[in-house]
DNA sequence: TATTGTTATACTCTATAACTATA
DNA sequence: TATAGTTATAGAGTATAACAATA
């Protein structure tokens, strides 16, 4: 796979009914609008949510296994295969070997892959501030307080993808 | 079909890289948390989302016709058909025919869809409790403040529901 | 000819299970 | 026997197109 769609996909189970006011709802709501923006910013870079995950990763802590990147994300093994397929068509990522473990291959950035993730983090400011734009300084210290402390009481890790998220415990059904 | 899965299925869209702090971050991280504690919370009264946002609106506007909905929602006729089909097997919505065109099939809840969608409304109001509870009344207060003048400057309508989004007109790719 | 509802088909994303090569 | 990586298969979920009945 080349090039990938990086919209996010119809998610039915943000649904909610019509009802304007509750915190909850505004959260769901703004929460999907700025994962969609970020989406829509990032894909003129050539790059989707999941691999920005990756690449951000990948530049801090260069050289993994693609085992440890599966935990890491709490992602199957074998997703985590295709999406290092793609980022080595795309010439942002490589494979490696481990000179002590033959089974294992370590995932690197490419110099392309190091210029593109820095451009990400460039438009992670950009898409920041354009969410933000309706707000002062200082409303956004409060704003980011008071989701903070929303985040802690959820028990939500400062490092959690919301995409990444294991489906295997499921709950209802 | 005549049970439905309702977990929020795997939405890589969502996923951000390593970094706490950041105002939209923590919106997408809470909206996401917060659209699956609802679905796990409704799920316990055999509704998914996407189930919710349809009885919620023949609540209120009860005989529409399943291209009305299909408008409303902004999704393809052919879902709302999926849609209708199971709230029907549950026994939650009939469909009725109108007396001046022959074409068109109502839909209205049965009693019991009224029950449960009720029962949906407790769940919601429970659901806000949960979410906001480390905040003071005062706080909630702010919160939805801020929040919702974020949601203005993103020009979300106050009844848009993001899992009902039309993807037609794709962005980037 | 256009519209409503419906069915059929294809495509994407993902989870699971098998398979290989190493250890 | 266990583990890392890979490939194959199957299942949701959804968009699109084709279709029948009616206007």
């Amino acid at each position: 796979m080349v090039e990938k769609t990086t919209e996010v996909p119809a998610t039915p189970g943000t649904a909610r009914p019509h009802q304007r006011g509750g915190a909850t709802f505004l959260l769901t709501q703004l929460g999907t609008h700025a994962a969609d923006r970020f989406a829509a910013r990032t894909a003129e870079l050539g790059v989707s949510p999941p691999q920005i995950g990756l690449l951000w990763w990948l530049r801090q802590s260069p050289g993994q296994s693609q085992q440890a990147l599966a935990r890491q994300f709490n992602i199957q093994p074998s997703r985590v295969v295709t999406f290092v397929d793609e980022l080595e068509e795309q010439g942002l990522a490589v494979r490696g070997k481990d000179p002590y473990d033959r089974r294992v291959r370590t995932v690197s950035l490419t110099e392309r892959g190091e210029r593109t993730i820095d451009a990400v983090g460039r438009a992670m400011g950009e898409h920041e501030d354009e969410i933000t734009a309706p707000l002062s300084a200082d409303e956004r210290q409060v704003l980011v307080e008071l989701l903070g402390r929303l985040a802690e009481h959820a028990e939500l890790g400062s490092g959690v993808h919301p995409g990444y998220r294991n489906l295997s415990p499921k709950h209802g059904r």
